[in-house]
DNA sequence: ACACTGATTAACT
DNA sequence: GTTAATCAGTGTG
């Protein structure tokens, strides 16, 4: 399971937004080891893409992250939830692809407690939710995924699903081409 | 000081 | 299934 390189983050979001679907999202905290299958992407443009941050704030300290390398973290709050996303295509472009839900595998009792919830389905099944149960937040900001030893994506060919693609959430005035994607009738999408 | 946000949750039918 | 109060950081006045 090798960690996903610089090239892989090095094209269009959305590209990488549906090859991210099926891989896996590891996170160590102290001893522990914290994992989840990628089942819902979106995929955000710098130009003409009025839902992004990159158009809605233009280049502000907060939003500086998404003019990043590729592979650079860029985290924010909306609704008092961090929110994480991972720059893709090259320098200065300011695309980025966000995580909206993942399939908890290892380490969901940590999950459990950092959610305060039972239920499987409600620990990583929305963008607030998952960085909530993996211990995400600001402190990511403007690191690179690639370097770290602590959060790191990891190759995992699990390739059994199919893909489905909507409009992203959330969004009223979205593109034509639907950018949200997401493993089709998997339990842990959100909604 | 106030309103905005790509969300979450409890508390209902 | 559906709604309404609420989260907290950031931008604007």
């Amino acid at each position: 399971m090798d960690i996903l390189n610089r090239e892989f983050y090095s094209r269009n979001s959305d590209k990488v937004a549906k090859e991210l679907l099926g891989k896996l999202l590891v996170r160590k905290v102290r001893d522990r080891f914290i994992s989840g299958f990628i089942v819902e992407t979106e995929a955000y443009f710098d130009k003409d893409d009025p839902a992004s941050r990159a158009a809605q704030n233009g280049r502000t300290e907060m939003t500086e992250a998404m003019w990043g390398e590729p592979g650079t973290i860029f985290v924010y709050m909306v609704h008092g939830h961090w929110m994480f996303n991972v720059v893709t295509d090259e320098k200065d472009k300011a695309s980025a692809v966000l995580f909206r839900a993942l399939k908890p595998l290892d380490g969901i009792d940590f999950m459990r407690s950092n959610r305060n919830k039972k239920d499987i389905r409600e620990l990583c099944s929305g963008p607030g939710k998952l960085t909530q149960a993996f211990d995400i937040d600001k402190s990511f900001n403007r690191k690179n995924i690639c370097e770290l030893k602590d959060l790191s994506i990891t190759d995992y060919n699990f390739k059994n699903f199919e893909l489905g693609r909507s409009k992203r959430v959330g969004v009223s005035e979205d593109l034509d081409e639907p950018m949200r994607f997401f493993v089709k009738d998997s339990k842990f999408v959100s909604r």
